[in-house]
DNA sequence: CGAACCTGTTAATGAGCGTTAACCATTGCG
DNA sequence: CGCAATGGTTAACGCTCATTAACAGGTTCG
């Protein structure tokens, strides 16, 4: 097995920054010249690595989503029956304001560039992705037994979109530390599935 | 005055189409002739109306930027003193939302394609978007005192993010109607709002 | 009437860009 | 040594696409 400390191949650095550009100036936004340059290498020698363009798209979002999913399975399964329902809630939660924190690149790109991709590709994606809210809106309407399915499908949309805003909360200088943000981040979660779940006045 | 209720203009269409298409596929992803064929006319034909495909795109967004502070402006005007800081975020969250789900690709397109501006026009857009913000962190901070400064603006841009989900809300058919939605994304807002200014357990 | 203007059209231009071709240095190994 | 594999390079190709040119039908109004 391969060490996790190894210095990252060449595949990884392009991924990385392909992700950071796709990001910055979207898919179309950014030629293969920029993304050579960005690992030292120019233009076409991408090639050696990737069939095209889109390959690397495509790798991009299929891992992201696989991880998302995978992540959610694993705390599923770690607690299950031995804890509640809003203790899984609580760890979901937690694990995806990590990724929204750590790899904001990916987040922008996770619900923006899905239609650059071949019919084959974005279909798996989608089904990954489904399969997450899926997993969500299970572990969400145990916590909040109110909501009914659609309503917590909603809301769970929903605090995907407050999650993912990471990339609007100031470029990384203005960030209260990632503590904070994190704990802020998931607090307002919480206080939204709450509210969701109710119907107050 | 122009009548309200008048035939929308050529202009009008090829706003509202190139909206719709750039919230589709992105600015780069659309071409001059799909915008044309979609009200009719073809190619360079829109070069009568405006200058270039660029053009379309500030327009747009300087509108949304401009049209979102001119609502939040009126709406904090109209309050003003007669009622507490609590009912003004109400007022902010119900107009956010009427946005949100009645202008769904400009929403998408707003936090989307703002790179792909001049720089005059960006700035411009987000000097808008700066103090549409702003207005908001006042009224949140008046009614949750309990925020700092930064936190306060940490939660607004997130709850911006809760609101603008709706293009992820199902392609308008799964939608529990368009009341119901409001009243969840609403109750959400709020929640999160409440739950950020509470740091309970 | 007729000149100006508005709003279209199709054809041409020119730049940008993904991809392929052709070629070359380095490394590992039988 | 020789030779295959690996990972680069630069030059060329071809397509897409925004923009411009050249032209034309209608409407306004002097």
């Amino acid at each position: 097995m391969v060490s996790r400390t190894d210095a990252p191949t060449r595949r990884e650095q392009i991924l990385k920054e392909a992700a950071r550009l796709f990001a910055e100036r979207g898919f179309h936004g950014v030629g293969v010249d920029e993304i050579g340059a960005a690992v030292g290498i120019s233009g076409p020698g991408l090639y050696r690595h990737f069939p095209g363009k889109d390959a690397m798209l495509a790798e991009l979002l299929v891992g992201i989503s696989g991880q998302l999913l995978t992540g959610a399975r694993r705390r599923l399964a770690e607690a299950d029956g031995r804890t509640g329902a809003s203790e899984v809630l609580d760890s979901l939660i937690e694990g995806h304001i990590d990724f929204a924190l750590d790899d904001r690149p990916l987040i922008t790109l996770h619900d923006r560039e899905l239609d650059r991709l071949r019919d084959s590709d974005r279909k798996l994606v989608r089904q990954l992705q489904r399969q997450y809210v899926e997993l969500w809106v299970e572990v969400v309407r145990e916590a909040h037994p109110a909501l009914t399915e659609p309503a917590a499908r909603s809301a769970v949309h929903s605090v995907f979109g407050l999650l993912n805003s990471t990339p609007h909360l100031g470029r990384a200088g203005t960030l209260p530390g990632r503590g904070t943000t994190a704990t802020l981040l998931h607090r307002m979660a919480r206080g939204a599935f709450a509210a969701a779940g109710t119907p107050e006045d």
